[in-house]
DNA sequence: TTCACCAATGCAAGCGCTTACATTGCCAAT
DNA sequence: ATTGGCAATGTAAGCGCTTGCATTGGTGAA
C-alpha cells in the first residue's frame, strides 16, 4: 500500500507534489508576493488539483490567529438580535472572518462559560450583549487582551467599547410619546433588570420621564417577567386585573408587546381604543401584529455591519474599538392610541 | 523577569505545579477514571487555580477531535430554524459540545463554502437544513467521513440520514383540511421550490392533494417569490388581484403568511370571512397575529433534541445516523373558515 | 572580475496537546 | 519468597502549520 488511510492532503503533500519546501507552501498560501511567479502559479495548481484545505487546529496553533468573531448572545428564540446577527455574520464573511455563535440563556453563568469556550477556541475577537457582567469576566479578556465589543447598548461614560444605541434615552422617547396621548396610569412589562441592563435602562427611562413630567410613583404599574409572548400575555392579563388598570401598556420589547396584543385580544379588549401597547426593538413581529405595533426602531442591520467592521479591523491592524451611538426612533404603527 | 510574555497558562504550567508530568494532567481532564484519585483532586486544584484552560487548537491537533458539532442553516432572520437550534445548543451543551453556526442565505454555493469552512475548524459532525444539495457536497462529505445529520425534513428512501417530518404530507393534510372547508379556489405562496427541497415538497403535497380530490390544474394560483414578511405581502396582494381570486390563500411557512395576513389588513379583507389564510411552521409568528395562524404545527424542540443527542452519540461512541420521522399535526387557530 | 546585496527558497524549531508504549511499584496468588 | 498482573504514572513522538534564520544564486556596482 502506498497509503493506509484515506488522510486529508497536507502542506507536505503540496510540497512534495511540486518539489519545494512546506515553507514555500506556506508562504504561497499567507503571503503570496513574498513568493517567485512561476512558483507560486505551480504550487497554487497543485493546492487545487490536491484539494488541499489547511488544518485549522494547525493554522491556530502556529500562527495564533483563527480568522473567527465570537459572539455570545442572550437567545436564539427570537428574532431580537437576528437580524443584527444575520448582517455581522455576512460582514464578517465578506472580510473573511467566521462567526461563531453561542446563546447563554440570559444566565451571566453560561455567558461567562461560552466566553471561556470561544476564547480557548481561539476567537480573535468577541461580540457580547450589553454592558453588565462580572469582572472577573473583563478580567479573563483583558488577561487574554482579546478585543471585545459590546453591543446592543450604548454608554458615554463606558469603560468598553460599545456599539449600539442608547436604551434609556430611547424608551423616554416613547415614554414622552405615550404621555402625549394622554396616558396617565401606564403598565410596563419588564423583563428581570437585575439581570439585563438593557432592561434597566430602559425601565430608568421610563422612570426618569415620569418623574421629569411630575407623575408619581402610582402612576406606574410594573411586572417583571420573562422572555416569551407567553409571559408577556400573562403578565398583561396580570396588569390588567388590577384595580386601577394602565390605560397605556409599555413593553420592554416586541415579543413581548406581541404576547400583549394576543392577551388583549383574549380579553375583548380593543387596541388602541380600550388600551394602548407599545413594544421595543422593531423586530418582525412589530409589523406583523394588527393594528401594527408602535415601538422603538432599532438600528439592527447599521449595528451589525459597524460591529463587524469594527471587531475586523481590531482583529486585522490592532486598530482600537471606539465606542459608536446609533440613533433609534419611535415608530408609530396604530397600538398606540389616545387614553380612553 | 520570571516570564517576559503574559502567557496562557499550559498543560505544563499545571503539571509543574503539581509536580506530575502533561500526560497525567491530560488523563485527568479526558480520562478521569485513569488517574489516581488524590492526583486527581490535585490537578483539578491546580487547573482552576491556575484558571488553566485547553489549547483548542493544539487539543485538535493531536487528539483530531473537536468536541464542535456545526450546523448550516438557511437563515438566521427569521424564527423558522430559530427554536429548534435553541434546543438543538442546549442539548450539545450539556453533552459538552460546542455548536458553530453558520447561514447560507438560501445559497447553495455560500451553503457550500460554509460546510467547508465548519469541516475544516474540526467539526466533528454537521447538521444540515433539507436533502437537496449538489453531489460533490455529499462527497467531500464522506471523503471527510464527517457524520451529517440533515433536519427539517424526512424522506423515506433518502440515501442520508435525516430527521424530521414529511413535508409532503404534512401539507397535504393541511390542504384536505382546507379543502374540506370548501375552498375550491386555492392561492398558494412558495418560497423558490427549485432552490429549497422542503418548499418544493410542501408544494408537492398540496398538488398532490388536490388532484387526488379531482381539481383541475386552474384550481391553483401559484406565486413564488422570497423569504420576508413583505415579500408575503406583495404576493398575497398579487394573488387578490386576480380575475377569479382564490378564497383561500396557503402559504409555505408561517413567515410568508404573517405578510399575506398584514396585506389583507391593508386591503381590508377580514380573515377569515373574505379570504382564509394558512401557514407552516408553527413559529412564535403563528400566535401573535389576530386571528391565530391555522397553521402545521413542527416538532421544533423534538427535532433539535433528538438531532444533537443522535450527533452526539454518532460522534462519541460512532453510532450509525440513523432517520427518524417525527410527527407534525395541523393547528387551527382561526384564519382558516369556509369558503364565501 | 570581485563583492555586496537582495530576492527566493530551504531548514528546523516550536506551538500545546494526546496517546501508544514503557516503567514503576504494590498486591495477591503461588 | 517469587512472580505475574495491574493500576498509576512517565516518556516522548508526533499532529500540520508558521516563521526566524540560514543558504543559495543571480544582479549591478565598483
Amino acid at each position: 500500500m502506498t497509503k493506509d488511510t484515506h488522510h486529508q492532503p497536507t502542506l507536505q503533500d503540496v510540497a512534495d507534489l511540486c518539489g519545494v519546501s512546506t515553507a514555500t507552501v506556506s508562504r504561497c498560501l499567507n503571503a503570496p508576493d513574498r513568493v517567485g511567479k512561476d512558483t507560486l502559479e505551480r504550487v497554487l495548481a497543485a493546492v487545487s488539483a490536491l484539494g488541499y484545505a489547511p488544518n485549522f487546529g494547525a493554522r491556530l496553533m502556529a500562527a495564533g490567529r483563527s480568522n473567527t468573531i465570537g459572539a455570545v448572545i442572550p437567545t436564539m428564540e427570537n428574532a431580537i438580535f437576528a437580524q443584527g446577527l444575520q448582517v455581522f455574520q455576512d460582514t464578517l464573511r465578506q472580510a473573511g472572518f467566521t462567526l461563531l455563535v453561542a446563546s447563554s440563556g440570559y444566565d451571566p453563568k453560561i455567558e461567562a462559560e461560552q466566553i471561556r469556550t470561544l476564547a480557548s477556541r481561539g476567537a480573535d475577537g468577541l461580540l457580547l450583549i450589553g454592558h453588565e457582567r462580572d469582572a472577573s469576566v473583563y478580567e479573563f479578556l483583558a488577561s487574554r487582551q482579546l478585543p471585545t465589543l459590546l453591543a446592543w447598548a450604548y454608554r458615554d461614560k463606558a469603560p468598553h467599547p460599545s456599539i449600539g444605541f442608547d436604551n434609556t434615552a430611547a424608551m423616554a422617547e416613547l415614554a414622552e410619546t405615550v404621555l402625549a396621548h394622554g396616558h396617565r396610569r401606564i403598565g410596563y412589562i419588564s423583563a428581570d433588570p437585575t439581570a439585563n441592563d438593557r432592561a434597566a435602562e430602559r425601565l430608568a427611562g421610563l422612570r426618569a420621564t415620569l418623574q421629569r413630567n411630575g407623575f408619581s410613583q402610582d402612576a406606574l404599574s410594573l411586572v417583571t417577567t420573562g422572555y416569551g409572548v407567553e409571559t408577556g400575555a400573562q403578565a398583561f392579563r396580570q396588569l390588567m386585573a388590577l384595580p386601577n388598570r394602565p390605560t397605556a401598556v409599555m413593553c420592554g420589547n416586541d415579543v413581548l408587546a406581541a404576547g400583549a396584543m394576543g392577551a388583549a385580544h383574549g380579553l375583548g379588549l380593543k387596541v388602541p381604543l380600550d388600551v394602548s401597547i407599545t413594544g421595543f426593538d422593531d423586530i418582525e413581529l412589530a409589523r406583523v401584529t394588527t393594528p401594527g405595533l408602535t415601538t422603538v426602531h432599532v438600528p439592527h442591520t447599521a449595528m451589525g455591519a459597524r460591529a463587524a467592521a469594527a471587531l475586523v479591523a481590531a482583529v486585522s491592524n490592532g486598530s482600537d474599538l471606539i465606542s459608536e451611538k446609533l440613533p433609534t426612533r419611535v415608530v408609530q404603527r396604530g397600538t398606540l392610541g389616545a387614553a380612553p
